[in-house]
DNA sequence: GCCAACGTTGGC
DNA sequence: GCCAACGTTGGC
């Protein structure tokens, strides 16, 4: 079982819009480091974090779960969206992506500059100065400390 | 293979 | 809106 921690504008797709669909395809990935572990290290029964990026109060906001392992991204393959890239095509894709499943909204966010002064997760590529990875690994003990300041889950 | 230019991410 | 940091592109 590996965690994972996934960002995403809330102004594209944000937590409550992840509840109202309950299961939806985690696409428009274009960076490699991502893509490798969408392709190749996501496993279905993962939990992740859902991080809201470039908003007024960047951090976590809830937790889903894989709910389909890495396949190859098709609006890769569409000339007219958004995510469209001429140099991957079906025989030989080069984005892929996950679909992920609501599991909760926490009732607060757990802000970015809270979790940037908490020494358990100094080693987090989040809270690293420049990052920009979209999709990260968590470890056991970093979700376990995170979950520890959701309320409703203590116990 | 180097590296400058450029585009994007994302906090603030 | 600003801009630092970073990844990618393309000329050489």
């Amino acid at each position: 079982m590996n965690y994972w921690l996934m960002k995403s504008e809330p102004d594209v797709f944000g937590i409550d819009d992840l509840a109202r669909v309950g299961t939806e395809p985690w696409e428009g990935v274009r960076n490699y480091q991502a893509r490798n572990m969408l392709r190749d290290a996501m496993a279905v029964g993962d939990h992740a974090f859902f991080y809201h990026s470039n908003t007024a109060q960047p951090g976590i906001v809830g937790m889903m779960r894989i709910a389909r392992a890495g396949y190859p991204d098709p609006v890769a393959f569409d000339p007219e969206h958004r995510y469209y890239d001429p140099k991957s095509d079906p025989d030989n894709p080069r984005w892929y992506r996950v679909d992920v499943a609501f599991e909760r909204k926490f009732p607060q966010v757990i802000s970015l500059s809270w979790l940037k002064q908490q020494p358990e997760m100094a080693d987090c590529p989040l809270v690293k100065r420049g990052n920009r990875l979209s999709i990260m690994p968590i470890t056991s003990a970093q979700w376990a400390f995170v979950l520890a300041q959701v309320p409703e889950i203590k116990s």
